[in-house]
DNA sequence: GCGCAGCCATAAGCCATGCTTGGGCCATGA
DNA sequence: TCATGGCCCAAGCATGGCTTATGGCTGCGC
């Protein structure tokens, strides 16, 4: 594969980009002298680039005579797509610099859904707030998330981990956006609601529901710290099938604050309990994303205090 | 006028166009490196090109990582103009390349008649058997051919002067085509038309049509030199009517051979005389143009031995 | 688990591009 | 006839930009 391209940049008979945007100047100014103004040149520096030009054309491209210079009939050719060039150029600098002030760019954004549900609205309404950077989300797991990142089919995924699995691969890289304590889920009518000094051993004999591999693999290794083995009777990722069936004392769980923000089943007691420690969360992005000012102002929109839950603070009717 | 432009090629936020040619290369071929061997650089060449794009795109363009680059949203953006910019750039490439090499272009030319009827044709052969230039003809005699050159209307006139009255004026170039002997003509019933050694100052006595303002002047010219004022009775450029006028016996003239071989009345004689001298026939054209190929080669192709009247050489049968 | 290969970034050096100043020629117009 | 304005040329110099050499990082294969 080291074959020569066709046409690369160092053909002789190709044109330089520059030097026709000069000869369009030029053109445009009706001498030599007035072009080299309009750019800010001396007369011989625009001169000695349309000789170049026209060197490498083998054909001239503009009569000189007194007053000034008229373009030939290949230096109309030229002009035409000069003119093609110079608009193309405008329109790429424009679009570029659009993004680069936020001005416009879309991110693309996986996230958990409880991360969804409470973190990510407020986040956009204050990106979109200041920027007009638009967000295309998608609802995946940490794992499926981190996939499509990886394949590029997202910018950013929110993810999260606990202390014995992390949140960010080591090929990515990733923001903190803080912890998430995890919480037991009891039903209302639990005897161990009221307790005062609730501890997870005190919670051995029931049954459990547990969400995803991790979540259940943290919970199994909090327990085993306390000395038990939680017996996990159902298994569903879904924080409102996990608060119905502990409503109904099928069962208890242990659940993010973020979830239980994001919903609160009505019969459900939340306790805090040493031991079951908290999940971090996190933006994951591969290195080098962040410094693209879009997903940098996500990033940043994310990282704000979003803690408040699903409260949106608006004009309107206060509390 | 000292105004600045509102955004010259020197605006820090203007993308280079050579760079974003860069920038294509590299996306096309999926990493610096393999960029940098496609355009035959080494690999840090292109890393700083690209660098400094990034620089005055105040945002990265493209994301590095191990294996190569991928475009970031900007860089998608600016790919997109870039290849518009690649494909005028061939274009324009293309156009002036073959202008350059004779496979297309116009060139006007401005003749008068006896030279459009004799001199033209033949050459216009030869230059559409060697080129693909296209040559638009405009029928104007001397002063208003240069007058159109002038005013750059046409780029070449074919004029004729004579040893008082330059054929190519001082403020234009021109290329000498010849010259063309002007003969008497007169009635074949003339009784010098047999005449042997036959003297201008012998027609002293007759009545004459003279042509065009410097054509006249010419012949009032000789004929003092030769001692005489010609009655001059009838005026017109028109060479046919001119022999038409000498063939009824109604006046004797003077014509170039270029005129007689455009148009030869049966009833007229031609004599070669003393004195009479000949009008010298040049190409015309504003200083430049004559590096212009098409150009060059129009007037190669008039310089050329196009004596011989009207006869056009062909494949077919031979004399 | 470890070495290797590929890729990109950085540093230093050097050459050439390309800009500037100064001067000259030519054409135009007062 | 001179003054003006335009383009070209020559010479000098600075900066841009390419090269070599090196290092860090990642991912893959043994």
């Amino acid at each position: 594969m080291t074959s020569i391209p066709a046409t690369g940049p160092d053909d002789p008979s190709a044109l330089d980009p520059r030097r026709l945007l000069i000869l369009r100047a030029v053109a445009q100014a009706g001498s030599m002298s007035a072009g080299a103004r309009a750019l800010g040149w001396t007369q011989p520096a625009v001169s000695q680039h349309l000789q170049a030009l026209e060197r490498s054309a083998r054909t001239p491209l503009l009569l000189r005579h007194s007053g000034g210079v008229t373009l030939t009939e290949a230096g109309r050719a030229a002009i035409v797509h000069a003119d093609a060039i110079a608009a193309h150029l405008d329109a790429a600098s424009r679009e570029v610099a659009e993004l680069a002030a936020l001005g416009a760019g879309t991110v693309r954004l996986a996230a958990f859904p409880s991360a969804l549900a409470v973190l990510v609205p407020p986040a956009l309404e204050r990106l979109a707030a200041t920027s007009g950077v638009e967000v295309r989300l998608v609802e995946a797991e940490p794992p499926e998330a981190v996939e499509l990142v990886r394949s590029g089919d997202v910018d950013v995924a929110l993810t999260f981990g606990y202390a014995e699995s992390p949140g960010v691969p080591s090929d990515l890289r990733g923001v903190g956006l803080g912890t998430d304590p995890v919480d037991v889920v009891l039903p209302t009518t639990h005897p161990a609601a009221d307790r005062g000094d609730l501890r997870l051993a005190d919670l051995a004999d029931d049954d459990w529901v547990a969400g995803c591999v991790r979540c259940r693999e943290h919970l199994v290794a909090c327990a085993a710290t306390e000395g038990f083995t939680p017996r996990v009777r159902h298994e569903t990722d879904d924080y409102v099938v996990v608060q119905q069936l502990v409503a109904r004392g099928l069962a208890v769980a242990a659940l993010p604050r973020t979830a239980l923000a994001a919903y609160r089943h009505p019969d459900v007691a939340t306790r805090t309990v040493e031991g079951l420690g908290a999940r971090s969360l996190h933006a994951a992005h591969r290195a080098g994303v962040e410094r693209v000012p879009a997903v940098s102002a996500l990033l940043g929109a994310l990282r704000r205090p979003a803690r408040g839950g699903t409260t949106r603070t608006r004009t309107g009717a206060g509390a």
